[in-house]
DNA sequence: TATACAATGTTGATTATCCTACACATTGTA
DNA sequence: TACAATGTGTAGGATAATCAACATTGTATA
């Protein structure tokens, strides 16, 4: 049971399996509440038996933290990729590039009421990152200068990186990854005033 | 060898994997052309093993062939369904809302070259739509009345109809079925002048 | 020409998925 | 209350799809 869970998924149908169903629930998502989803509509959609969802995943909320899982890995994947010498805001673009690409994906799972386990999963690791930037420009970023309370500085950092993301997908990407991305460095480096 | 050609397919991991072929071909040929197409190509854009596509089709051609066998029935399903006291026009409708429903594979096998097969046979079966249509009214039409060749106005008739479809398909379906069968008999039956 | 490489086609063994069937819970309805 | 419909969860046997391996063919390149 649960084929490739124990070892690293090497199985392509695993891993297509996964991905129908994924496919699956973004689908259903956009017609029905979480709440109402079931595995058997969740499996027809999917184009797999009902008996397989069971390989893979013990119920629906299991699905979910898994998917959320996967979703984290996928993107500390891009983002340290030679983390080294670029800067911020590469990254940033880096980020939305990826998000952009599985735009159907996050536009779902972040636009979605009741599916707070993937905003909240990708609330902590965007803190995670703002903490580490903030953390090491230390005593010349504006945070210092000014007397800024770190936590704070962290808290607004990455809630406005989330809602701005979030806000993007909302409106279908308008711009580019690297427009937006400028745009946000530009925000947060001179201020709204 | 073959699963689901001795019998009908009932086994939907069959159905499963040639819908995955069929969608990995509609990608491919948007990209390269047939001859550049190779199984391997297939295999890995519709994440199935290379083996797997022998179990279904015997090489490239074969699989255009079944393609178009399936198309032809699918739109015979279409058109056979209750076609008794309907008009003409609402077949025409029937036929256009389900071309439309799978616009993605109609404008790649009818707009593409080099994949004649779809456009034959398409042109054949319509060509006996056409046919018997004309036979049915027999005496009353225009055909009659005005001493026509009845084999010239299913020439006339058919290419006329498979051409609507496919320019309504390259400019991505700007009007709705009703309004293209509309259009379309208007001008069979009033006349372009 | 010779050599390397990519794609093809086929095999036997293995595995993920499917099917049928059953027991049980929940919900809506006569 | 009954009972029909729908969803959940599990099991054993059947089968489609996968893997690894090999030989063959065509094609590009030195």
């Amino acid at each position: 049971m649960m084929p490739g869970h124990s070892k690293h998924p090497i199985d392509p149908r695993i891993i297509r399996t996964r991905q129908l169903i994924k496919e699956a629930f973004i689908d259903l998502v956009q017609e029905m509440d979480i709440e109402k989803m079931t595995i058997s509509r969740i499996a027809d959609r999917a184009t797999i038996n009902r008996v397989t969802f069971y390989l893979h995943y013990r119920d629906i909320p299991d699905m979910l933290e898994k998917m959320a899982d996967e979703m984290i890995e996928d993107l500390q994947l891009v983002l340290n990729q030679d983390v080294a010498d670029e800067e911020d805001w590469l990254m940033l673009v880096r980020l939305l590039e990826y998000i952009a690409e599985h735009a159907k994906f996050y536009k779902v799972v972040l636009g979605t009421k009741r599916a707070s386990v993937f905003t909240e999963r990708l609330l902590n690791m965007l803190t995670g990152v703002i903490t580490s930037r903030i953390e090491m420009r230390g005593p010349e970023s504006l945070v210092y200068k000014l007397g800024i309370q770190k936590d704070i500085a962290i808290w607004h950092g990455s809630s406005a990186l989330i809602g701005t993301i979030v806000s993007w997908l909302r409106n279908d990407m308008p711009y580019t990854p690297t427009f937006l991305a400028k745009q946000f460095f530009m925000i947060n480096n001179k201020g709204l005033y």
